[in-house]
RNA sequence: GGCCCGUUCGUCUAGGGGUUAGGACAUCUCCCUUUCACGGAGGAAACACGAGUUCGAUUCUCGUACGGGCUACCA
């Protein structure tokens, strides 16, 4: 009962807390995002903490990148690094002294001891292993034919600790026990002991590992939920038990382990490559890897929303139970949870991505866009700032014409440069198929009624357009298509006698003009 | 190899002892449009296999197959 309460009165709290080894992975952005969106769901707070326990792996720029990484998304960071908060330092290698003493604790109640065995020596003993078609694992079953404060006595243990020998602290973990824990997605999930082996907890240069390191972390930090991928789920009966053994067990985390996600093709879980290969983003910003410069590309830098990236992430492997596909942030927050978390992996669909970002397109606000754009042009086109493509006005009646041909904002330039400048080259196809100089008649007294025209809207042109069409005995079709290309110098595009009216006299028959004379 | 997790259209998924197995992306057809899109309508497309339980299994159980993860003094 007093423990139910307690369950219930303590406040939810998650956190992420990955490795500063590289740019984030979008599975690991997805990670990131469950547990935030599972604290705000349930009025939490999620935190940001960085395991930097392997100097080895540790690579500049990596930290910052995913702090950056999470404001893009719009991953608000409660507490952690970036930001403090109570339970300062949020850095690992900032807490190696904390960690000791729970290592030290554990060797002292008899549930972690010393171990001697050298890299070297250990390598031996798994190739002796595999020789014999058998795996070697350091735990119930080998540890007393190894060398370790448990086979040697405790002189010889506290000679070699005095001298300085290298060692490590492992867990002791017991031979066949059934270690049985909940999964928040999986449900019961069941592990003999004897399987588990016998994790390193304090590395022999001092630093914990992430087994102990975590669970130091997460117990200090009054994690409630721990959220992290599917590859830990294996090491999971270890950290139970060492929330048992340091007597922890009554708040210990909830644990949901995530399904992957998986290339789009083939075999296997996503990585780098698979982007690289098939051309889209594995990481939410560009990422130059500071030792060999490799620059690798960002779903920020391709054109994404975060709306949209967010979006997309949180439809794989998680569904709101209903046929809503679009949701914002906060309806993710509201709708979230993890019984409907899809127990297996995901296969990443790059094509499904791009159509979350031209929904989010269309939701756009076409002011905001117009003036994004405006810019854009300027310096694309390089226009000086009183050219009228660039008025306001003008560019929003460009955006709300554009808007329903592209999923990314900076197709804009290209799919209507011609809104903003003359074409340079005429589409081949259009011309070899439709031209005919026996059409220039109808050109030409097509281009000086349009010059008469008083009010020059989409309307009157179309009008025109086609009494000159039919005085001349030409279907429309027939020199439409011919027209357009004159004008844009493109097959296709916007809705034609609108775009004329935006262009406007003067600029048309310029056009034209230019155009009628390189046939 | 061992251990763990998983398996519904090509992909993301809903569902769950009795359903015409639903939606979305992609794909195809048609409509709208004298272009391209958007939009609309429709089509094709799935319960891995084998046993068992049951009046009845896609749904429950067990096997098999397949997929994934782990098997480091990395996380």
């Amino acid at each position: 009962m007093h423990f139910i309460l307690n369950e219930m009165l303590r406040r939810v709290r998650t956190r992420f807390a990955p490795s500063p080894t590289g740019p984030l992975h979008i599975g690991g952005v997805r990670t990131a995002l469950y547990a935030y969106l599972f604290a705000r769901k349930h009025g939490g707070d999620f935190l940001l903490r960085i395991e930097d326990t392997d100097q080895n792996r540790f690579v500049p720029g990596a930290e910052e990148y995913i702090i950056e990484a999470l404001q893009w998304c719009g991953i608000h960071i409660d507490e952690g690094v970036s930001v403090g908060g109570p339970h300062t330092p949020y850095r690992q290698s900032e807490r190696k002294e904390m960690y000791r003493q729970y290592a030290m604790q554990l060797v002292k109640s008899g549930h972690a001891y010393y171990a001697f065995d050298t890299a070297e020596e250990l390598e031996q003993q798994r190739k002796t292993a595999e020789a014999a078609k058998q795996t070697f694992a350091y735990g119930s079953a080998s540890r007393m034919s190894l060398k370790n404060s448990l086979t040697l006595s405790s002189d010889e243990t506290e000679k070699l600790l005095n001298s300085n020998t290298p060692y490590v602290i492992r867990l002791k973990v017991p031979a066949d026990e059934t270690i049985v824990f909940n999964d928040l997605i999986r449900g019961e999930v069941q592990f003999n002991s004897s399987l588990v082996d016998d994790k390193v907890l304090l590395k022999s240069d001092g630093m914990p590992t992430y087994h102990l390191a975590h669970i130091v972390d997460d117990y200090q930090m009054e994690i409630t939920h721990a959220i992290r991928g599917e590859e830990w789920l294996p090491s999971a009966p270890a950290h139970i038990l060492i929330y048992q053994y340091l007597n922890w067990k009554d708040k210990m985390p909830h644990y949901a382990h995530l399904p992957l996600l998986l290339k789009p093709d083939g075999k296997g879980k996503l990585s780098k490559r698979d982007g690289d290969r098939l051309g889209f983003p594995v990481f939410p910003l560009e990422w130059k890897d500071p030792f060999s410069g490799e620059v690798s590309n960002g779903y920020r830098e391709r054109g994404y929303y975060p709306e949209a990236f967010i979006n997309m992430l949180a439809m794989l492997g998680w569904n709101p139970g209903t046929e809503q596909e679009i949701f914002t942030m906060q309806e993710l927050i509201d709708a979230f949870s993890f019984d409907h978390v899809h127990k297996a992996g995901a296969r990443f669909d790059p094509e499904k991505a791009v159509w979350f970002n031209a929904q989010w397109l269309q939701k756009q606000d076409d002011t905001q866009m117009a003036m994004r754009l405006s810019k854009v042009v300027k310096q694309h086109f390089n226009l000086p700032d009183e050219h009228r493509s660039l008025s306001l006005e003008y560019v929003k009646e460009c955006v709300r014409l554009l808007k329903p041909r592209i999923q990314f904002e900076q197709e804009m330039t290209v799919k209507g440069s011609y809104l903003f400048v003359a074409p340079q080259e005429y589409d081949s196809t259009v011309i070899g198929k439709k031209w005919k100089p026996e059409l220039m008649p109808f050109f030409n007294h097509l281009l000086s009624a349009w010059a008469d025209l008083k009010s020059f809207t989409a309307e009157e042109t179309e009008h025109v357009f086609k009494d000159i069409a039919g005085k001349n005995n030409i279907k429309p079709g027939e020199v439409l298509q011919l027209t357009r290309v004159f004008i844009s110098g493109q097959a296709q595009g916007v809705d034609l006698f609108p775009m004329i009216a935006m262009l406007g006299n003067a600029e048309v028959n310029q056009r034209m003009k230019a155009a009628l004379s390189s046939m």
